[in-house]
DNA sequence: ATAGGGTTAG
């Protein structure tokens, strides 16, 4: 049998058993193990079905043979059977036969099964232990995998190196890896020596953990017991280095390695091109292949990665193209990366049509692709896009994805939608702390302040301990309702009663709290009081405030540093020249007007869009580029006449030019967001809301009026500014004018 | 005869 095996194959050697006149028991369980070890699932089972009808003896080492095979393939049935005939044929009193039925019940997922086994078993040896150990702790019921590793210690068997790398892996896939090295710690203490893959499991937590002295130790280890010629544990140190960010050890350590395999070239080259060293990167792609190992579509969606997300879009869509060349296709991971690069730098339509493209060629989108699309939607305010791809998430059950799920609400809340965010977020079974981060800031943005209070304490009640997100999310809440109050006992709480201490967007948002309340004083107190060094945030929430509130005093200081910390920023300069031309301190403004001239800025052109159907439509200040501009005008004039009847007095110091008040109303006809509004009202259907987006912060005039026709045509109006949201209904904003 | 079988990309 074996040698027709050997020269001609398992289906030569069945025709020879088929052929054989008379078979004996022996060559009966030789010609089952055959088949199994050569995967020939079914017509081994059937030999040994006719064994069990012919009352043939199975032997033992037939049986366990078999059932490995049933663990490997998977084949809980057939298992089952061959369990049923170990038990009409008495063979449950074998030890190694129970070990392996445990062992194929765990393969399978069948954890009771396996626990009932081992629990009826009359002898047990290290192997019954471990058996049972690696299938609660390979299914993460960790619980159960110590409670029979406490059961073992207190027997006379002692564990050995594979018990304790059972839990040191069903720590790792748990994702709990502090256990993990305290579980290394203990195994030293007792005198185990961890093996290689006892380290690769050490090395992956340490990676996940980012502690790079307990790496070096293991490294040191690793170095002392000879196990870097293994190749898992020479990857993973390489793999450890390159996400460290230290490149160079990395490289020594990649250059001293035996044997370098696939993996390792991909560690180190995306290493290098997370840091964004591309051309080092690329150069160890052709290294690579002059080594003779070709790149696989792992290696070049490490290009993509590195290349998108350091903005270099064409580069990344040419590697892209380079996969195709190297006769491979790019997958949802390498599309991914282009699209989440495109998004994470702002180039947010990019990121849609690339999507789009994706999809084009065949490459299904998954809940990593979905998030970041929707991130670009929510960039852009496209709420129709937005709830198209909520619609499509839905279609293929990826809500569930904890983090599709906050990507939605967080979409709609910079759509302009908070309801729709949060129906969303109700509707989620269990939320998280991001999903209630995402939320808090939802309601802060449209300055809904005691929303996000009440959501703070719910989060709280159902035992979710806020972060430092949640602490920024609710201070700019308090700051956009000015609730001056609760945000300075939030402020105290924070590192009184979470341990969360503040950082520098903390102290902007109580800086903007205190100044826009009018508190100027104690905010120049506040800003000498703080322990950080005031960067250009602080520096722009005082100029705002002072600006406001107009305090020439403070705004000077203010301007000082922020022509320091960012120049090129135009919208100092802008607030600086309004707040001197509020005060006609017209040489002043001219003053201004000339650094900025000098430093090379323009005013940024003022724009506002609005949605109708699918098209965007834009307005952009001085230009009546709109074809229906005439109509837009007449319409505005006459409901503007209406307000007027209402109360509405138009708000000249809103405009800053040195010219008189009839000519100050025209040109608060012209600001973008009122020809946007109205637009809006012109085209809508049925009682939609109308959505205006603007790139810089609404002026105190267009709000009101925003305000009366809201209640003059009993509509909702929905703003989002360069700030914020504002949600006008019945004449009332939803930031109660505090901004 | 019987236990563990890993590392890379969004």
């Amino acid at each position: 049998m074996n040698f027709y095996e050997r020269c001609w194959g398992i289906e030569r050697a069945n025709r020879v058993f088929n052929e054989m006149p008379k078979r004996e028991d022996v060559v009966w369980n030789e010609a089952v193990k055959l088949n199994v070890k050569h995967e020939q699932w079914v017509r081994a089972l059937e030999l040994l079905r006719e064994m069990q009808y012919s009352c043939m003896k199975v032997k033992g080492t037939t049986t366990v043979r078999v059932l490995q095979a049933c663990g490997k393939l998977k084949a809980l049935a057939q298992g089952k059977q061959i369990h049923a005939h170990v038990l009409r044929f008495g063979m449950e009193s074998s030890v190694p036969i129970c070990n392996v039925l445990i062992s194929m019940y765990a393969k399978n997922g069948e954890l009771e099964l396996a626990g009932a086994v081992f629990n009826s078993m009359e002898d047990r040896n290290l192997t019954s232990w471990n058996s049972i150990i690696s299938a609660y702790a390979s299914f993460g019921f960790l619980d159960d995998a110590w409670n029979h590793f406490h059961k073992l210690k207190s027997s006379t068997i002692k564990p050995d190196i594979v018990t304790w790398n059972c839990l040191l892996s069903g720590h790792t896939l748990n994702g709990s890896y502090e256990d993990v090295l305290t579980i290394l710690r203990m195994m030293q203490i007792y005198g185990i020596q961890p093996n290689s893959r006892s380290i690769t499991c050490g090395l992956q937590s340490v990676i996940e953990l980012g502690l790079l002295p307990h790496g070096k130790e293991i490294h040191n280890y690793v170095i002392r017991h000879d196990l870097d010629c293994d190749v898992y544990v020479g990857t993973s140190i390489v793999d450890m280095y390159a996400k460290r960010d230290c490149l160079d050890i990395a490289r020594a350590v990649f250059n001293n390695l035996k044997s370098k395999n696939i993996f390792a070239w991909n560690s180190l080259i995306s290493g290098y091109s997370f840091k964004g060293h591309l051309q080092d990167a690329e150069n160890l792609v052709g290294q690579m292949e002059d080594a003779g190992i070709k790149p696989d579509i792992v290696t070049w969606n490490s290009m993509v990665s590195g290349y998108s997300m350091w903005g270099h879009t064409e580069k990344a869509l040419d590697m892209i193209h380079q996969i195709k060349l190297s006769g491979l296709t790019p997958n949802v991971i390498s599309w991914t990366a282009l699209i989440s690069g495109c998004s994470q730098n702002g180039k947010y339509r990019e990121s849609l049509e690339y999507f789009i493209q994706m999809q084009e060629e065949g490459i299904k989108p998954n809940a990593v692709t979905i998030s970041t699309v929707l991130q670009s939607c929510g960039g852009l305010s496209l709420l129709q896009k937005g709830k198209e791809i909520h619609c499509l998430s839905v279609k293929n059950g990826m809500t569930r994805d904890v983090c599709v799920a906050t990507a939605i609400i967080d979409m709609y809340n910079k759509s302009g939608s908070w309801r729709s965010a949060h129906k969303v977020f109700k509707r989620i079974h269990k939320n998280s702390l991001a999903s209630f981060n995402c939320m808090i800031m939802g309601f802060a943005m449209y300055g809904l302040g005691k929303e996000a209070i009440s959501l703070f304490h719910e989060m709280c009640s159902i035992g979710i301990t806020p972060d430092a997100i949640t602490f920024t999310a609710i201070l700019s809440a308090c700051k956009n309702s000015g609730l001056v109050n609760e945000g300075w006992e939030f402020f105290d709480k924070m590192s009184r009663d979470y341990n969360v201490t503040p950082k520098i967007e903390h102290y902007s948002c109580m800086v903007d709290l205190l100044g826009r309340a009018g508190y100027l004083d104690e905010t120049w107190d506040f800003i000498q009081k703080m322990p950080l060094k005031p960067d250009a945030t602080i520096w722009g929430a005082l100029l705002c405030s002072s600006r406001i509130h107009e305090n020439i005093e403070y705004a000077e200081i203010a301007a000082k540093n922020l022509y320091e910390l960012e120049p090129d920023n135009s919208a100092n300069y802008v607030l600086m020249m309004n707040l001197y031309a509020m005060s006609n301190r017209w040489k002043d403004f001219d003053h201004v007007k000339e650094l900025m001239n000098s430093a090379g800025l323009k005013n940024g052109q003022a724009w506002s869009w609005t949605q109708i159907d699918h098209t965007v439509h834009h307005f952009s200040a001085g230009q009546s580029t709109h074809p229906d501009c005439g109509e837009i005008y007449f319409e505005l004039y006459q409901l503007i006449s209406q307000i007027k009847k209402l109360g509405y007095v138009p708000d000249v110091s809103c405009v800053y030019q040195d010219i008189d008040d009839v000519e100050k109303e025209k040109v608060l006809l012209s600001h973008t967001e009122k020809l946007a509004i109205t637009y809006g009202l012109m085209k809508r259907k049925g009682s939609a809301p109308i959505r205006v987006i603007k790139n810089s912060r609404i002026c105190s005039d267009c709000h009101t009026v925003a305000k009366y026709i809201s209640m003059l045509r009993k509509c909702e109006i929905i703003i989002k500014d360069g700030v914020r949201f504002h949600h006008l209904s019945k004449g009332n904003c939803s930031c109660k004018d505090c901004w």
